[in-house]
DNA sequence: GGGTTATATAACCGCAACGGTATGTACGAG
DNA sequence: CTCGTACATACCGTTGCGGTTATATAACCC
């Protein structure tokens, strides 16, 4: 699954995973709540499923859709190598982050 | 200076960035490294300039291009908001890097 | 200064994305 | 089984973006 630049390049679409950040919602709430029309919204949520940052529970006619962070820990990632450029204690923070890893080993 | 998800959408502008991260460039450089055309190279490098992603260092008629990780330093603050969603250990990590704080203060 | 090198800007084009309206589909209620 | 609700899909218009070629600007070289 290829990080989704583009994908998060959408304003709207990032207001969705905000609004997903607190709890998971229902189509007619995100409608209401981004000002959209209803199809407007099931395009972004399609966009948004295809790249793997949501998920769908079907509950009868409703959908509640949930986010799905595994995305975003890989945009994490790249950002790692860039990191040091504006981490001074970077190096130190790894050295810690390898103790992490150790404990829980 | 928000941060640029669309600038960063644009891949061959995120190879841009991935060559500065190991030195500065000329246009021309950069040119023949992403076999686009150099007006195409130029357009990108202004959007990356606007968007705070890189600076410019002059040399006679040559110009150094160079990397600004600032706005990527406020793309990683966004993502701490959805990052304990995937890191199991993150209160752990959030109270070392406390500490770093801490030990740096 | 005239010519060359290095880069930026202008003008233009094609395509894909976002937004809307209209319609399809699926499930539940009565 | 019919109607209403909740959502998805189809289709279309507009716009913005990435790419190109052509041209402007600016600095060095001889």
């Amino acid at each position: 699954m290829p990080i989704p630049f583009d994908v998060l390049a959408e304003p709207q679409r990032r207001r969705i995973l905000d609004l997903l950040l607190e709890r998971p919602r229902l189509v007619g709430e995100l409608t209401a709540e981004l000002g959209l029309s209803q199809p407007g919204t099931s395009k972004h949520l399609r966009v948004l499923r295809e790249a793997g940052l949501v998920r769908v529970r079907q509950d009868a006619q409703r959908r509640w859709y949930e986010l799905r962070p595994e995305p975003l820990a890989e945009l994490d990632a790249w950002l790692a190598h860039y990191r040091h450029l504006w981490s001074a204690s970077f190096d130190r923070l790894e050295h810690h982050l390898d103790q992490l890893k150790d404990d829980s080993s």
